[in-house]
DNA sequence: AAACCCGACT
């Protein structure tokens, strides 16, 4: 059997690797309670639906008098440590839910109160751990306590809405972000078309598009386009999404990196992967530089036709970029080389990526499961299961089985 | 100074 994965070559160049930040804290996202707003500074919305996602801040942690955080800093940062704190964790997000929540506190109890800056920085932070429910929680705080928000806060807001799939609760915050007097921009609406694509409902976001065209409310940018596209995309309307492509460049939006990924992504999914490969020439032609994402759908798609040389010349083409693989891409690697009985391989990409510090996650241990089952090696498979995974502290995930 | 869009296993 021909050996596809070269770690051999893949040694003799040095990645650069970057390391994801594991996020252990586990909230309920459906755990809401009822808020009854008598306070006048509260947003108007919440007293409006009565009814506001939100969460027990000290979920995790049996004692919310002593709060389960290590956080390095001292008990009353400088102001200059905590806007830098603050800038840092709003791109990478907390280790902990209960760090975000403690600093949080200490915020509120500050004299000044920071600027609506950090809180929105904090937001964020809790946007890019995914705790959409603690930072809808948190924004409501943050306007009880009659800290001025503004249209960046409300957006902030309303996408969390759009992620806990409540577009109702979105749309009405984007009411009351008119009430008070903000002018949604392009984030706003671009969220909520975000918002309506995700819900199944693309013939209101294509509404709300073209109507937002029409009365001149906003000028989309590359990312309204972007989100337009992906879910067109994944609603098999890819003529209508290539359409809007050209379109969108004869009304001077230049598609970026994520535009082209979005389309390659898609292509490989309809196994147009030669279509796709086409387009990751173009954008390096235009000057549009390919990401990990972008290597990562064409890998994927060469894979489903075992074209294990061009994936290995893609792998090479990562390195002259300095495009470090990630655990996403030993992933796909590993769930190809399983299907096709290439046990081997998989056990050599596993080996690799832990080597250059990609720790394999639950995913990497199921296609190696996978892998061995396919083969009929089910106790090798217990043994990954009962041994490797418990050692690792990696938690199956449980999927139905639907006939 | 902060917000919106793209990728893996069942």
């Amino acid at each position: 059997m021909m050996r596809a994965f070269s770690v051999s070559f893949l040694r003799s160049n040095p990645l650069l690797l970057s390391h994801s930040s594991g996020n252990s804290a586990v909230v309920a996202l459906d755990n809401h309670y009822y808020y009854n707003s008598s306070s006048s500074c509260c947003c108007c919305v919440f007293t409006s639906t009565f009814h506001v996602y939100a969460i027990s801040h000290f979920s995790t942690n049996p004692n919310p008098f002593k709060p389960n955080s290590t956080f390095p800093y001292s008990s009353d940062p400088t102001h200059a440590r905590l806007k830098q704190l603050l800038l840092e964790k709003s791109k990478t997000g907390f280790d902990k839910l209960d760090d975000a929540l403690v600093l949080f506190d200490k915020m509120l109890h500050r004299k000044p109160l920071p600027s609506i800056f950090q809180f929105a920085q904090l937001l964020a932070a809790l946007v890019k751990m995914k705790q959409y429910s603690v930072a809808v929680s948190v924004f409501r705080d943050i306007c009880v306590k009659g800290i001025p928000v503004d249209i960046v806060t409300f957006n902030t807001a309303i996408n969390c809405f759009c992620h806990l799939n409540r577009v109702d609760y979105a749309f009405s915050l984007l009411a009351g972000t008119i009430k008070r007097g903000f002018h949604p921009d392009v984030v706003t609406y671009t969220t909520l078309i975000t918002g309506l694509i995700s819900q199944d409902n693309p013939a209101e976001a294509q509404l709300l598009f073209t109507n937002l065209i029409r009365f001149k409310l906003i000028q989309p940018n590359v990312v309204t386009y972007n989100t337009i596209i992906n879910g067109l995309y994944k609603r098999a309307h890819a003529c209508t999404a290539v359409t809007l492509f050209r379109y969108m460049e004869k009304k001077g939006c230049q598609p970026d990196t994520v535009t082209y990924s979005t389309l390659i992504d898609c292509l490989c999914k309809l196994r147009l992967v030669d279509q796709a490969l086409g387009l990751l020439h173009e954008m390096t032609k235009k000057g549009i530089t390919p990401n990990v994402i972008t290597y990562n759908s064409l890998i994927q798609g060469l894979c489903d036709f075992n074209r294990w040389q061009d994936v290995n010349q893609l792998l090479s083409e990562m390195n002259t970029r300095n495009i470090s693989p990630n655990v996403r891409t030993f992933n796909i690697l590993v769930d190809a080389y399983g299907k096709e009985g290439m046990i081997n391989d998989v056990e050599d990409v596993i080996e690799f990526m832990i080597q250059r510090g990609q720790h394999p996650d639950v995913v990497t241990y199921s296609a190696l499961m996978d892998g061995y089952c396919l083969r009929g090696e089910v106790d090798k498979a217990l043994a990954v299961l009962e041994t490797t995974m418990k050692k690792r502290g990696i938690v199956p995930t449980f999927v139905p089985i639907i006939f």
